[in-house]
DNA sequence: GATTTTACGTA
DNA sequence: CGTACGTAAAATCT
């Protein structure tokens, strides 16, 4: 059936979809069914009313299988058949009757007819010239199917259909009024920061660096003290200076001076300055707003690429995608400049000052750590990569002779092939999403462990795992490449998720306030990531001679966080009892063999090791409500028995279920969860497990990650008062690394102990986090040191 | 050659 | 149907 455009004919908004699917084919309306309600849905979030908007499509009647190229010459869709060609022209038409204020794209197909742009993710959220009808102004943004089938995308689109509410009451293009002057002379920039400097009204300077690799060279620095002005200067021409060296003095000298009397702001502070510091030995001591941290802080769901933050924030055309101009770097600052202004009220709005004061005062200290990296001892390394890579090759060769062929153990193709086909081994399929989705094949180690059991008499799963160990550590992990230093070094990314590419529509933005750890782009040495290497390849990060590691942890962080969290007096009790004891003096004190007591209904003295690793899977499990299939793999026992251990540990301890439960309430209000540090996070996926799952770890792993980079930067700020050296090595999570002089170790444990003890509050109750010590010549291997801290005192 | 998928390491 | 993170290699797309 033909659907044709409804709603009022003086509507300020239309919108425009793809084409018709089967509801609307069955009742000859647009925006039927499930797209339907999810479009009323948004709107409503919004503020928009749908009765309000006239509403239609592109194509006006079903395509075959709802697959538009159908009306299309090309695969490509850019060539309309002439149906096709006929509908844009009616919709052209009826435009110029109607006469909106501003016309809704909705998806890909859309933005094409309305303005000849293709790609939605690149230009959504931001007001286009309409090219169908000359004059007219266009917001894209996604089809109400697309955010159906990828939810996180929900959040972005209302925030869209808000900025076009407020772009209906008027039905001009604003107009841009910002200049920039990309690559100008010596004289005009330096003159350009004299005048800076000398008008203190202009209080804040955004500066973007270009630079080139290897090596982070500086190839473009722009600047903007006003969100419409932008002014940048070329330090490189492809590998070579662009500038005399005397001339190179005095931008240098006048941007130090600059940066020193204004509020600086920055996208990604951490590297820019970090580039600064380590190519060109400036120092930028304060940046007043990096606007990634700002981003993250109010809308860590979202992305955080200028790009998308321009969308959100400004009223500018979009300049990040049309065709690479020269313009490019000065709009940077420019743009920069615009969204902190922007992201400054709404930290207030949102009340989360503490929290963007304190992720800022993290940049020094991640910085110094990333630049500093941590020396590998190459003998070890060497004779680690030659012992694993014999042994991984003689694996390969015990495989090859009982397998009969040459395989690829690390492709997935001919593992398939292998188990499944060549074996005729029952087929393991991956979790899936959603009972909707089909099936996949899996041959990871689970399965091959699953395999292994069901085939007790043919060893080639264990070699096979056991080959997959051996390569990944290899590869991954013990044959990496060294500075000349001999040293590694990574970058830790203070706002979680690094990845600020704008393709990345796939991946999901949640940062929970943790640092990640990732390949430094200034120091590209290691493996990147520091924070995932596996204990035996930490074995090669030594001790100079003469010094000795420590490594502070809390002790059972997350536990103690639920206990509080879930009211659970028994644990809180013994946390609390145990507090400041030695290891030893804690064994009477163990979690575990008290959850195993509580299973099992034996008697403390009787748990034996399999009932305490029960009772440490089970608890940990519960906390984040795992289900029995993963507690049947992990203790290897069957689905039964670990239903059973569910059910007893819900009878025993009643305490989460009613925490988790809590949880959803509180979700159910306001969506948003605060952890006990006061960090906010906005849970925006749809109602449902995996969005409660999430949910019930934000909070201990939040708090925990918050509480330690609190004990971080109080150990940095330490660190000057302090007569000898601490090299704070590491970051992992709910540890930190450092390394002292031998004699040292005494004073630097007291150090970081008061560093590290902080009180918390939970449901009016107060509590502190323990710390464990231990102190050893490798990051692998440390020896716990046994302090009664109560009779210190 | 670029992008996506699969697998795997840590807390 | 633990969650969170980043990277390497294979597979797939263009």
């Amino acid at each position: 059936m033909q659907v044709n455009t409804e709603g009022p004919l003086d509507a300020k908004i239309m919108l425009v979809g793809e084409a018709p699917g089967e509801e609307e084919d069955k009742t000859g309306r647009p925006f039927q069914g499930y797209a339907g309600q999810t479009l009323d849905n948004l709107l409503g979030q919004a503020g928009i009313a749908r009765y309000q908007c006239l509403v239609t499509n592109v194509a006006r009647e079903r395509p075959p299988a709802n697959k538009i190229f159908y009306f299309f010459e090309d695969k490509k869709c850019t060539i309309p058949k002439p149906k096709l060609a006929a509908w844009i022209n009616k919709l052209r038409e009826e435009i110029i009757l109607y006469n909106p204020n501003i016309i809704i794209a909705l998806g890909a197909t859309a933005l094409w007819a309305l303005t000849g742009e293709k790609k939605i993710s690149d230009f959504r959220g931001y007001i286009l010239p309409c090219t169908l009808v000359p004059g007219k102004k266009v917001l894209p943004t996604y089809h109400p199917q697309a955010i159906n089938y990828e939810w996180k995308l929900y959040f972005q689109t209302v925030l869209d259909l808000r900025k076009a509410l407020r772009h209906s009451t008027f039905s001009e293009i604003p107009e841009s009024k910002q200049v920039f002057m990309p690559n100008v002379g010596i004289q005009q920039f330096v003159t350009y920061m004299e005048e800076c400097i000398a008008r203190p009204e202009w209080d804040k300077l955004s500066v973007d660096v270009e630079t080139v690799q290897p090596g982070s060279h500086i190839e473009e620095l722009g600047l903007s003290h006003d969100p419409n002005f932008g002014i940048s200067i070329f330090l490189l021409k492809g590998r070579t200076s662009a500038l005399p060296e005397k001339d190179e003095l005095l931008l240098w000298q006048t941007f130090a001076r600059l940066i020193a009397c204004k509020k600086i702001v920055m996208q990604n502070g951490a590297y820019d300055t970090g580039v600064l510091w380590y190519n060109n030995h400036i120092l930028v001591e304060n940046i007043w707003m990096d606007t990634l941290i700002a981003a993250h802080v109010c809308w860590p769901e979202l992305p955080r690429d200028l790009g998308f933050l321009g969308s959100i924030c400004l009223d500018v055309p979009p300049w990040k995608n049309s065709s690479k101009s020269l313009v490019y770097n000065p709009a940077d600052a420019a743009n920069t400049l615009g969204i902190a202004e922007v992201l400054d009220k709404e930290i207030d709005k949102q009340d989360n000052r503490a929290t963007f004061d304190f992720e800022m005062s993290l940049i020094p200290v991640a910085l110094m750590m990333q630049l500093q990296g941590i020396e590998v001892d190459r003998e070890i390394q060497k004779t680690q990569v030659e012992f694993w890579s014999t042994k991984r090759d003689e694996l390969k060769k015990q495989l090859f002779t009982i397998v009969g062929r040459e395989i690829n153990f690390n492709s997935p193709k001919q593992m398939q092939q292998l188990l499944y086909f060549d074996l005729r081994l029952p087929v393991q399929y991956k979790r899936r999403k959603s009972v909707k989705d089909t099936r996949t094949m899996t041959t990871d180690a689970n399965a091959l462990r699953i395999l292994a059991r069901l085939v007790p008499d043919n060893p080639v799963f264990n070699l096979i795992l056991e080959y997959k160990k051996a390569n990944t550590l290899v590869n991954s992990f013990l044959n990496i490449e060294l500075s000349p230093e001999g040293r590694v070094h990574t970058s830790y990314n203070i706002t979680g998720a690094a990845s600020d590419d704008e393709e990345d529509t796939k991946k999901t933005k949640r940062s929970f306030g943790r640092w990640s750890s990732s390949g430094s782009i200034i120091l590209p040495y290691g493996s990147g990531n520091l924070q995932n290497i596996p204990k035996e390849a930490r074995k090669m990060y030594r001790t100079k001679p003469g010094w000795k590691i420590i490594q502070a942890d809390y002790s059972q962080a997350e536990a103690v966080v639920v206990a509080h969290l879930a009211g659970n007096r028994k644990m809180i009790k013994m946390f609390k009892d145990s507090f400041g004891l030695s290891k030893t003096e804690k064994k009477p004190y163990d979690i575990h063999i008290l959850k195993a007591v509580e299973l099992f209904g034996v008697l403390w003295e009787q748990v034996t090791d399999f009932q305490r690793n029960a009772g440490k899977t089970v608890r940990h499990a519960r906390n984040y409500k795992a289900g029995p299939t993963v507690l049947a793999n992990r203790l290897g026992i069957s689905m039964s028995e670990a239903k059973l251990l569910i059910q007893t540990d819900e009878r025993v301890d009643p305490s989460l279920s009613m925490w988790h439960h809590a949880t959803e309430q509180e979700l159910k209000r306001t969506r948003v969860l605060t952890n006990l540090l006061g960090r906010k996070h906005r849970f925006l996926d749809r109602w449902g497990d995996s969005l409660f799952r999430s949910a019930y770890s934000y909070i201990p792993q939040s708090t925990i990650g918050d509480l330690l980079n609190t004990a971080l930067k109080r150990l940095y700020d330490m660190l000057l008062e302090i007569p000898f050296e601490i090299i704070i090595l590491l970051q992992l999570h709910d540890a930190i690394y450092v390394m002292v002089e031998k004699e040292r170790v005494d004073e630097t444990i007291r150090i970081l102990r008061k560093a590290m003890i902080i009180p918390m509050c939970c449901n009016n109750e107060e509590f502190t986090i323990d710390v464990d010590f231990s102190v050893g010549d490798s990051w692998a291997e440390g020896e716990n040191l046994e302090i009664n801290w109560r009779e210190e005192k």
